[in-house]
DNA sequence: GTCAAAACTTGTCGCGCGTAAAGATTTATT
DNA sequence: AATAAATCTTTACGCGCGACAAGTTTTGAC
């Protein structure tokens, strides 16, 4: 009857071991004895024991859980670095816990306060720009570590992310190599993303003695970016069309807005000759390759900002570093983009 | 100094009233007089303070956590789902728990024992295919409730879903009306819907006396559809292209790399008299309506399916009807598609 | 003002496990 | 074989809160 294996007592002796004994071979599996852990495992293989997880972290230092908040749970990007670093949590022995503030500052706040709740042993936060919330943000950082990512909270917080002014300075020179200088199409405001890529696209531009050009258009601040970008696009397409032929997106989502509005209107998009518009991207959505035409982009390593985010975190956690964990010298990490030719521009 | 408020002990101090009358509040704010009520909430307010939810989940009879496993974390359709699920979680009082079993059964199998070491309250899962896990999933439906959604698990357990009979019947018989009969393209072995809607195509051609032609590709049974669509429709474009003009794909993603793949090699994708081919999908991703062209699909309504599988576990778990959860008359339920009529067929 | 019902307080137990101390047993070293 | 070192067992406490019982105060109806 080994149903009634419920408890860590039960389990304890159903292996005929001392629950303090198998208390430590779970917090630690080489704190026991080989003979004695592998005893253990086999009776874990056998009865699928596990302990319960709320007594666990009632009675702890430190939880095993992690926090993670993005923005938008929809969005590929953020799921897809959020995969990655659930994954290594998980090799870690973490249980990595995400949260959505769906583009909300009032459901940041509650996954703020979740997160507290739970007493997380460490964050990982993909902020949204607002303002209000560094204060709450900052008040759980003095309690325990916290990373940023894709978007900085502040100049001062561990961040890792991409290299907005090295991005577009590589896309913006590739453009204006291969034809004529990009005018910017922006995204919604969501985030300082928003207002450092239109900077960066400046300052790219710049730098090559080139006017920016930015297309004003007024989005509303909400992730819907491709419905948004397709309503504008078809404004500009009818009056008069975009102030050059090649448009600079703030990001890929934003380009498929623009790309089906355009098809939508019958102009070619493309660098052939009988295209009348050349279109860019940032980020490299997954479905960024399978656009008509595929999407030149500039692609973000959420791999490696997932990595490194979490070998942060850990790090502060005062985990032993794994060889692959090389730490990198400082807490404010920008990573390069790499350019994505493809065939839209 | 309200710093120091971090139990419910100091809270209960803070506010001037006892713990256990604390404790009754959160666990139901109808418990206590109004004016109990309005002082600890103005308290809450102030303070910021929550439960720890570990200590609260340990020694109740029923969790408030609900687990959710996905086969696939960066798929729209499945955290559009999740999304909906959530939110109506978490204004049930709830607390969604979300895993991904990430196409692999060996992950599918932990999320079930990390949802069982948590005690969850009851689970809402979108199964992988895999018989091995049949077992492991019914004995865990033994003690909470479970609700399938997408794909079902068998012929008996709660489910809720898309009827593929109805949604195969409406395309196929839109495109035979407006076209030649299509073949139909599937998707990779990852769940049942992979033989399901191959089935349901096959009924409704013949119930239209027609022929089904089955295009057979092997794929590898892995989520990344857009890839095995791209790279099978290149082949079958270079040895004589598809039997039809018009291809039926068993989901939006396979049509997305069936649609790429013919623009590469300049196949003309659309119903104009200019094109060479007519490309249809099935569920509507939100990304569907931008490709160029706009994908011809039909829609799963993802946020019926979310809220009528809530509806059912919240009803089996128990909690009071909000006269916005009608409940469904049976525990099988198939709703029905609807036509998405856009360029691509 | 009286009295019962409603709402509160005080006190206590236990959820399942982490953790520590002290003693017993096994293993490794010489 | 003797001894130290490593590992185990036994025992006990407490994490923060839910739950319950018994006693006290407040509320509302008459």
């Amino acid at each position: 009857m080994k149903k009634t294996i419920r408890t860590m007592e039960d389990f304890s002796a159903f292996v005929g071991l001392s629950r303090p004994t198998v208390s430590k071979y779970f917090n630690d599996p080489n704190s026991v004895r080989k003979k004695t852990r592998e005893i253990i495992e086999a009776a874990v293989k056998q009865s699928g024991f596990r302990p319960n997880i709320f007594a666990v972290n009632l009675n702890r230092r430190r939880t095993n859980i992690l926090g993670i908040i993005i923005p938008n749970s929809t969005d590929p990007f953020y799921t897809a670095l959020t995969r990655r670093i659930e994954g290594i949590a998980e090799q870690a022995g973490y249980l990595a816990f995400v949260l959505s503030s769906d583009g909300k500052p009032e459901l940041e706040e509650r996954a703020i306060e979740t997160f507290k709740s739970m007493n997380v042993a460490g964050s990982i936060i993909a902020p949204l720009g607002v303002q209000s919330h560094q204060e709450k943000l900052l008040k759980l950082g003095e309690s325990i570590p916290m990373i940023y990512v894709d978007s900085p909270l502040d100049t001062v917080s561990p961040f890792v992310g991409t290299n907005n002014r090295q991005s577009f300075q590589l896309i913006v020179d590739y453009l204006t190599r291969s034809g004529d200088a990009p005018c910017y199409f922006g995204m919604p405001p969501v985030n300082s993303n928003a207002f450092e890529r239109r900077e960066a696209y400046s300052e790219a531009m710049e730098s090559l003695s080139l006017e920016p050009r930015i297309i004003e258009v007024e989005q509303a601040a909400d992730w819907d970016f491709e419905k948004s970008a397709f309503d504008a696009t078809i404004q500009i397409l009818r009056n008069g069309g975009f102030p050059t032929k090649t448009v600079l997106c703030a990001n890929d989502r934003v380009a498929f807005g623009v790309i089906a509005a355009a098809f939508q209107l019958g102009v070619k998009v493309g660098r052939g000759d009988d295209c009348a518009l050349r279109v860019a991207g940032h980020d490299d959505q997954p479905l960024s390759r399978y656009m008509c035409p595929p999407l030149t982009t500039v692609a973000q390593n959420y791999n490696e900002i997932g990595r490194l985010a979490a070998a942060l975190l850990f790090h502060k956690l005062g985990e032993h570093q794994d060889s692959k964990f090389e730490l990198p010298a400082n807490e404010r990490i920008l990573l390069n983009a790499e350019i994505m030719l493809r065939m839209s521009a």
